[in-house]
DNA sequence: GACCCTTTGTAACATGGGTTACTGCACAGC
DNA sequence: GCTGTGCAGTAACCCATGTTACAAAGGGTC
């Protein structure tokens, strides 16, 4: 027992030195492993609903986690995800305000994370400088990804922002094939399954993309 | 001279402490006091553009401020106002990344407010508890608006935003009156003069708002 | 193969909202 | 008064997107 926490800690202290060693100075990642809870979660798996309260803040050590936004009807928009060295301002903000999620995150792959308490975070904002730059910075990136989403919806139509969705997909993936419905697509788009096949069919007729069953390849967007 | 800027950080005090003496202890106050600048500014002033550096950060005595967003091709949308006692938290965002803004901000009436070098920024949030918290419910009341405005352009249709956006707008300006004309209503809400002139005259025929020239009365929204 | 379920393709139609164009009206300046 | 200018009302039209409905194709199970 003493022997598996001993060798959790150590892994802890790898992961975070690999992913936040730049931004973080020894002593806090040695604080953050002490308290932290090392957690593996498979792709689908729902970290954070609407509505709940937060329990904690996630570290990203590998994987990716998107964020969605539900309105009363049950209708969804994607928001953007977030990768390796990130967290959710999100949670951030709901710590201090000791609110409720306004989203909801969900593991889009398989994800390694480490969840810290949010009773750290006051503490740690005092202590640590590096911290503070990490929150700010972190805000800094939440705050121009909700505003670019916001563009495209505002500004963008339908086809423009259906390619940077796959484009922002296949990157997220790592990979140029999408294994997604194209209900699943509308899902997160907003929009309708027949609207996202039309718009689908009109990219592989430009040679863009080739539609497979259950999945999509991108050929040249 | 001596005596005039005596005069000045007086008032200064009176009015940080009167909009912000539940936030900030005196100490911090009274640094505030020391390093800021009183700004009166008129209605329609522009604080900020997109693409200018920022210089400093604004703290709100008095009146309000509208924030807009701006695509490549200059179509506007009004993103959410500040208010007394609120500050904008795409400056703090902007000041530690050393980035341009992606907002513009304008003086929607006359208002008062408090300049504070950004410089003052990192010492502050490393000695003042209360500075810090100030600063993170900025962001989470600036993040929580930018939901709401993404909801509202996802999920509504444009009568309902037509009527938020009134009803938001009467609040702002203490009195059920808008003295603006459909092309400007038109531009914030990123939607033509003609779609916004239809839209009004059929709330008019509801009996909800009465149309005159260059003002909108709101009757029973 | 027969059956079933999910996914995709497609046509026909409805609608919200943007565009163009023209008219009438209010008010300012003369 | 007359005239110009900006604002508001209205009609006709177009297009992107959403909706409904149904057919076809793929893939698993028996």
């Amino acid at each position: 027992m003493e022997q598996s926490h001993e060798k959790k800690s150590k892994t802890m202290i790898q992961e975070l030195k690999e992913g936040y060693g730049h931004f973080f100075e020894d002593d806090l990642i040695n604080e953050i492993a002490q308290v932290g809870t090392y957690k593996e979660v498979p792709e689908g798996y729902k970290l954070m609903d609407i509505g709940e309260y937060i329990k904690g803040m996630p570290l990203l050590i590998s994987g990716a986690i998107k964020v969605l936004r539900e309105d009363n009807d049950g209708d969804e928009l994607l928001l953007y995800y977030l990768e390796k060295g990130e967290t959710c301002s999100m949670t951030l903000t709901c710590c201090l305000g000791d609110s409720k999620s306004e989203i909801r995150a969900i593991a889009e792959t398989d994800t390694k994370l480490i969840m810290v308490p949010i009773q750290k975070m006051e503490e740690w904002t005092a202590k640590y400088k590096s911290w503070r730059n990490f929150v700010f910075d972190s805000y800094h990136s939440r705050l121009n990804e909700l505003l670019s989403t916001l563009d495209s919806i505002a500004f963008d139509k339908l086809d423009m922002r259906l390619v940077n969705y796959l484009k922002e997909k296949s990157r997220i993936n790592k990979g140029n094939t999408i294994n997604n419905t194209h209900q699943e697509i509308a899902y997160e788009l907003h929009s309708s399954r027949v609207v996202i096949s039309r718009l689908l069919k009109k990219l592989e007729q430009m040679g863009k993309i080739a539609l497979h069953r259950n999945s999509i390849e991108l050929l040249d967007l």
